[in-house]
DNA sequence: TTCATTATTTGACCTAAGTCAAATTACCGG
DNA sequence: CCGGTAATTTGACTTAGGTCAAATAATGAA
């Protein structure tokens, strides 16, 4: 799956530098404090989030409680994405979690950019199909798989979350209590 | 939700003659017989498969357990959706739970007609967001919904499911044993 | 119909994970 | 370096859901 990723960039890479200056021409950096929100609940999500430096996450509010959605680091996209894709006010927030750089592009011109180069309604569908197949990942791991398991492949595969990211976050993240989580971390 | 396949309905509705010509062009119609795998484990997902008749699944094999992660209906897509985006070996089985007719398309044939008619990569791209918000809806009501809320939602939203399709298998679409289905479904 | 197979329910007991409360520990500004 | 707040851990108890076994229903072919 991460070599998905690699190909995403590749097609970047050999894309014509007419489609590239197009695309660079619809993006804007920007900087957030640690505590900041992207994008507020309720707000369309009419802009996506190329992280640049730090670290992010969405999550939504289930009764009170902050539920954790996914955790976005250097390179990652961070968007809420039915808010986006279908221009409709958005369930979730997103949030700086330290200081942070991004890449901002807003909806509206991405689309109007997509009309005009053909090749970026490839380079979105290649992102849609990467964060689709990374949901359906995670949906399995909650289908099947236990809290600890869970717990085991972020410690495996992302280690760089446990690393950075507090213990509640991650517990929101993983669907468990924070007295749950720290029972698995207690028994390795 | 439903609306964006309404919208997906109508941009094929729209399409001009040649484009939709194309999209004819590349399928074709077979019937399978109740128990018949359209999909098996470690084939490579070289087609979709639109339901024009009858019910199916996919699922896979979790420690020779069957878990279902999607039911189709009438107009429904069926794919691995993985296998077919990587066009690498599926996790997952597509079977019919009753005779089912589809309408067949290949992948390498849509990618050829996506070459040729861009407004099909268009098309691509709404059929993965469909899938991706759906996918995200139903991961939404693993993180934070009990067993029995998500039974009711599936009574309230798609009650033809209850209906038509074992409770074995809707357990399993859950993620709960049979038993707890039948404790859940006997208290209301 | 009738039997046999399959689907569903019920019972008794077990386990993962949640909740609430309190105790530690870590961390930060002055 | 210190006090205070936030983060994490630990304890005691509850609960949702699992497992295994057995009992009923339902269904379909002869």
């Amino acid at each position: 799956m991460t070599l998905y990723i690699d190909k995403i960039n590749n097609y970047i890479k050999a894309l014509d530098t007419e489609t590239l200056m197009a695309l660079e021409g619809i993006s804007s950096d920007k900087k957030y404090k640690k505590g900041d929100l992207l994008l507020q609940q309720n707000e369309i999500c009419g802009k996506s989030f190329l992280l640049i430096d730090g670290i992010a996450r969405k999550y939504y509010l289930n009764d009170g409680k902050e539920i954790t959605t996914e955790l976005y680091f250097e390179n990652d996209l961070a968007v809420s994405f039915d808010s986006y894709t279908l221009q409709q006010p958005s369930r979730e927030f997103i949030e700086a979690l330290t200081d942070v750089s991004v890449s901002i592009t807003h909806y509206r011109a991405f689309e109007e950019a997509k009309a005009r180069f053909p090749k970026l309604v490839h380079l979105d569908l290649m992102f849609v199909e990467h964060y689709g197949m990374w949901v359906e990942n995670r949906l399995f791991q909650f289908h099947t798989m236990t809290a600890t398991e869970r717990y085991l492949d972020i410690l495996k595969k992302s280690p760089h979350i446990v690393q950075t990211v507090p213990l509640t976050i991650i517990a929101s993240y993983l669907g468990i209590s924070l007295e749950t989580l720290s029972r698995i971390r207690a028994k390795i």
